[in-house]
DNA sequence: TGTAAATAGTTCATATGTGAACTATATTTA
DNA sequence: TAAATATAGTTCACATATGAACTATTTACA
């Protein structure tokens, strides 16, 4: 039985269409990462951290664009598959430093590349140059939500 | 204390570009309608059942691309909010189709306006053309990701 | 100095989304 | 027709994300 999916005013908004790719490919890489135990939010954390460890839940919250409940989340869930580490040395009490354990390096050391491939894999019906003005106009709306 | 938010690999990735920017265009939409006490997502099939009443719980998840669970409790908390309405009709006696009701069509007549508004609020930067170019960048990868 | 305001982080309640396992019904096919 | 398979929907466990309210600490400023 063939039946006519309907498509309302709304899924030809850019939210809506923007939404539903990002939820597509958040769900393809979380695939491909589930065997490692880690999930593509968690990934970005030790992203950042892999650059820049120890510093603060408030800080990564700023790099990944997160809430700080998020960012509570998230580490208490890594600290638990011990990928991270929380301590509080700052002279600034308030501060709780994160940090990578030497599990949560190797793993992102062997995930990097699978992110890459990922999102090479996906945006592979387009040229570089479609690519580059791809994310330019991301950053154009990502700008106006943030104004 | 102005401090250099780290930018890592992945950071620059098309994924992570878009789930951000996807996530804040969601963030700034759910804001607008929280007075209205409907979330975007419950919007979006508000929108679905706006043309096609009646419709499937299965045929609403094929129109926003959302897996089973997603629509049964979109689909229950709707219902308890009285927006919708659960009925066994079918001669396929598996099948359970969801109806507007009055409160439900009215709210949605209600928002739809708010949610164009907000959608073509945040493309401002973004010209007609670049508009209907960064759709079919979506569907493109949209395309590659259900390949 | 002392109080008000800001910042860091947590906790709570709630909505969303996913995968796996389950029930019930329908369809296919051997 | 009987057995295998597919489909519709639910339930469960879990990760994620948001807003509001909270504690502790630091900073601003009157």
């Amino acid at each position: 039985m063939s039946y006519e999916i309907p498509i309302g005013t709304m899924e030809k908004t850019t939210g809506f269409l923007m939404f539903r790719t990002a939820r597509g490919m958040k769900k393809i890489l979380d695939a491909r990462l589930s065997e490692f135990n880690v999930t593509s939010s968690q990934a970005s954390v030790l992203n950042t951290l892999f650059s820049s460890d120890g510093i603060s839940l408030s800080d990564i919250g700023k790099s990944v664009h997160l809430d700080k409940p998020a960012i509570t989340g998230l580490a208490d869930r890594m600290e638990k598959d011990g990928l991270v580490e929380r301590r509080r040395t700052s002279s600034d009490r308030r501060i709780i430093q994160l940090f990578l354990t030497e599990k949560g390096r190797n793993l992102y050391n062997t995930i990097e590349t699978i992110i890459i491939e990922v999102d090479q894999q996906l945006v592979k019906g387009l040229v570089t140059q479609e690519i580059e003005t791809l994310h330019e106009m991301l950053q154009s709306i990502w700008d106006q939500a943030n104004n």
